[in-house]
DNA sequence: ATTCTTGCAAAGCCTTTGCAACTGC
DNA sequence: GCAGTTGCAAAGGCTTTGCAAGAAT
């Protein structure tokens, strides 16, 4: 989290049971989901999910893989994650009370670095407007080293050349 | 392809001869890499390996599965094909000839509309000096209804109320 | 002749799904 | 009690890989 978070006025579990409870067909809020938003908002800001099923079994938490899957997209439609396609894989991090952002990442270490630039917003509606584009959502993500994985391998690169 | 294509002064097949003779291990050029070679800048802006093996296969030329993933990976690290990751698949488009330029992806159709903004490449330029990110390579997309997509659906509304 | 490439089928990785048992409301 | 949820295991979509046979230089 290297970003300002926002003000929020409810809890993300409470945002949450909102959610689900509205709308035509209620859902219901179960053990599951409330295990899953308490940790996931205890902690991350990147994840995949892979990752947080281990990390929720390890913190002795019984969720079925299927269950993380199921819970991780209507926590996107809640508006609580946002996901991230980066390579072949889905990532997840919070939506809900930190600001829009996008990514560098690392190849060597798989860091994500974030950023805002201030034109881009307006640069991005400008595009939509132009080609009549309903915008629904966007991914920007720009993939290189990191300054310490540079830096390291610079210094193998003078190693080398001894 | 929208874009105006660029002055090249090789054809697409012989930079992917010289590409391939180069290298501390030279690589052989084989009759598929010929045929996909052909078939791809004859044709395609955008594509997924599985739409490629079926035109392929239409046109009566056979390459196998595996072969066009592996020379589709030979291509980009050529430099004559750039790869798109949108959703979970991998798409390719012409980078040899054609201008660096980002997508609209329309999430009905499926429609891919290029894009250059003029300020983009100085802003990437900056954020990656302000962080010393070393970039490789960026990918930029937005998601939405394109034009004609959202259109058709304000008709079906419209008809939805009479 | 040597070394790289092909084709096949199998495996890989991440994610989704069918279904019976279960649980929130 | 009814509808939505879980867990399991199996299937799904896309991509990669091991290996023996084949081809380029």
């Amino acid at each position: 989290m290297d970003l300002p978070t926002l003000e929020v006025s409810q809890t993300p579990k409470e945002k949450f049971r909102e959610y689900l409870a509205s709308g035509p067909r209620p859902q219901r809020f179960t053990r599951q989901h409330a295990d899953m938003v308490d940790y996931i908002f205890s902690k991350h800001n990147h994840f995949a999910a892979d990752q947080l099923i281990d990390e929720i079994r390890q913190e002795g938490l019984r969720i079925s893989r299927a269950t993380v899957y199921r819970t991780l997209k209507k926590l996107v439609d809640a508006g609580l994650l946002r996901e991230l396609e980066i390579g072949q894989v889905k990532y997840y991090e919070h939506d809900y009370g930190y600001p829009q952002h996008e990514h560098l990442v690392c190849q060597k270490c798989h860091k994500m670095i974030e950023f805002q630039y201030p034109g881009l917003d307006a640069m991005i509606r400008e595009v939509c407007r132009q080609h009549q584009f309903q915008m629904d959502g966007h991914s920007f993500v720009i993939r290189g080293l990191c300054a310490d994985c540079n830096r390291s391998r610079m210094m193998k690169r003078r190693l080398d050349l001894v």
